[in-house]
DNA sequence: CTCCGGCGTCAGAGTTCCGTCAAGGACGAC
DNA sequence: GTCGTCCTTGACGGAACTCTGACGCCGGAG
């Protein structure tokens, strides 16, 4: 979920966003002065934050710069000030956007939405996408099988297969779905095909193709990986 | 330099924006129209885009998915309109900013500034900038390569084809991903290109161009460089 | 016991995919 | 214009992959 921190001293603009967000199932954290906000955000680690540049403790661009010293979490700042040079201090000071008062909701969360979107890792990133056995490792984001060291090398049907198994680590695949997933939604009764890319996967993977550890058959349904 | 496409169908914004920003030192290219919009953006990889919403060729929003088919480049979105429902459709398509016109030139140009850091790499994040193997060293700041000392010349196509698989070393990079990130959005099946940039890179890079060590063909699948 | 369905294995045929070469065209430099 | 560089395109042989049928094994049912 989503954790975003409303910082306003504006008891009704900060119920309004917090009515909004919630309803959107946004974790909602609020702060009515610069202080606590900035305490509130290293607490809590909010995913964007809302900022109202009107506070009673400190100049708003000061929040900004408190929390840029550490942190890259977008920043959204709401002012009441149109004036140009604000905009420009704000945005300079390392805010993401900038909403003047009064704004419409619809907006608001629109530009919340572009602001988290594009605080979101690459997919395809970093991410951990890799899965570990006693003696193969599959990483599914570079399409890589590693056995002893050695990158096994699979065919396009291969891999589609066991990326299908794998991602559904443990649980009963059936034989419909299998095909359905690999060969296209036209196929479901050619188990011949299966019968021959399970023998290539475990002749590739498994250290005794005929009796297989990993690739387990259940007669009648389907395949099941486990690790 | 930080690298801007400017998409306006009115000379003169196009103008202003273009003197005003060669006048900050960002080097600018300018398209009147979404299709050379799109190509231009294949082609010159610009940093953040300054988009028009009122084109005459189509509509905005299909620039913005076009765009964002392939790219995360930061989309700063100009509009006449100021209609909620437009910004939030602009947005959720992809856009990072919506500014309406008009505007102030200060206000665009921190939204532009804003936009292009954000876009930065993390300092000091695990960027790597120089890549070595063996034999050969690729220096994608300086966008050179190095062998035996001596430096490889490399066609405008060839060094793209190398530094989109550089960026993703030893993960596999589909033949469309490919073909999108080096020929534009408007392709994905010309896998004969793929063959022939690919021989070429292996003719200049490879010790054995027929039996390649680091640009591995993954048949059906696409490319993998690996150290 | 025999029969039968489901599964694993194997090898060949057919098809797709890849590496290579060469020719043609676009473009800018001189 | 002429040259040189680069990109595109087509063609072809060979390699890799998918499909298909045949066969044997095994366990359960009759």
């Amino acid at each position: 979920m989503t954790r975003v921190l409303v910082i306003d001293d504006e008891p009704q603009i900060v119920r309004a966003l917090v009515i909004n967000l919630k309803a959107r199932h946004y974790e909602v954290d609020a702060a009515h002065d610069g202080a606590t906000a900035l305490q509130l955000a290293a607490a809590r680690h909010p995913d964007v934050v809302v900022l109202d540049l009107g506070l009673p403790d400190m100049d708003g661009v000061e929040v900004i710069r408190g929390l840029r010293g550490w942190t890259r979490v977008p920043i959204l700042v709401l002012s009441a000030r149109h004036s140009s040079d604000e905009k420009v201090e704000a945005l300079d000071a390392g805010a993401d956007d900038y909403v003047t008062k009064p704004f419409g909701m619809d907006e608001l969360l629109a530009r919340l939405r572009a602001a988290v979107r594009r605080a979101e890792p690459v997919p395809g990133g970093e991410d951990e996408v890799v899965v570990d056995t006693a003696e193969f490792t599959v990483d599914l984001a570079a399409k890589k099988v590693n056995r002893d060291g050695r990158d096994v090398r699979l065919t396009p049907t291969e891999w589609h297969l066991l990326e299908v198994l794998v991602r559904n680590t443990g649980r009963l695949v059936s034989q419909k779905q299998l095909l359905q997933e690999v060969w296209g939604p036209s196929y479901g009764t050619e188990t011949n095909y299966l019968r021959v890319y399970m023998a290539q996967l475990r002749r590739k993977l498994e250290v005794d193709p005929a009796h297989p550890r990993h690739f387990i058959t259940e007669p009648g349904m389907g395949y099941r990986f486990e690790k």
